[in-house]
DNA sequence: GCCAACGTTGGC
DNA sequence: GCCAACGTTGGC
């Protein structure tokens, strides 16, 4: 039986991986690695399924906003990154018997037609209770609820049967 | 570039 | 186990 579709929202730093870069991967397909949040962390182990949607969020620069919706093509595995001393993500105390940091696959799904930039998440009463507009949000991988998650897609000009 | 918010680290 | 110091995030 499948379970219920959830929603999510990533933040990545254009200058770093920006939307155009993951629907440039190999089948528009990336691993979120980096992650070292343990909260973040735990949303990915444990909460976001195959087909789960998410909105991807460009931080850092100007405008910040949402600039498209991605879906989870894998679910929770180890980040290879915290292995590898040569990258900036390495942590050596992460175990390969017992990794510490785990990834998921993100697919480009659709990029919004329009961009929504944090302004307009802000002014838009139906959204209040968003995470990413609360001060002080730094989560980098966060809940999203379905009624927002369709506002910011109302939004952005697409509609959830536009996602199929 | 600034700095507020917040998570993590480490001395005690 | 407390909490000050420190590093990072991310809007502005």
């Amino acid at each position: 039986m499948a379970t219920k579709k959830r929603y999510w929202l990533v933040k990545s730093e254009p200058d770093v991986f920006s939307y155009a870069d993951l629907v440039a991967s190999k089948n528009s397909t990336t691993l979120w690695d980096g992650v070292r949040n343990y909260q973040a962390r735990n949303t990915m182990r444990d909460d976001m399924k195959v087909g789960d949607l998410v909105l991807y969020y460009h931080s850092n620069t100007k405008p910040p906003g949402v600039v498209g919706v991605a879906e989870v093509v894998r679910e929770g595995y180890p980040d290879p990154t915290q292995f590898d001393p040569n990258d900036s993500h390495f942590d050596p105390k992460a175990k390969v018997e017992d990794p510490t940091w785990i990834v998921v696959d993100v697919r480009a799904k659709a990029e919004l037609p329009e961009y929504v930039p944090l302004d307009a998440l802000k002014a838009n009463a139906k959204l209040a209770e968003m995470a990413v507009i609360q001060r002080g949000q730094r989560l980098s991988v966060q809940p999203v609820s379905a009624a927002h998650f369709r506002e910011v897609l109302r939004m952005g000009g697409l509609k959830a049967a536009d996602l199929g």
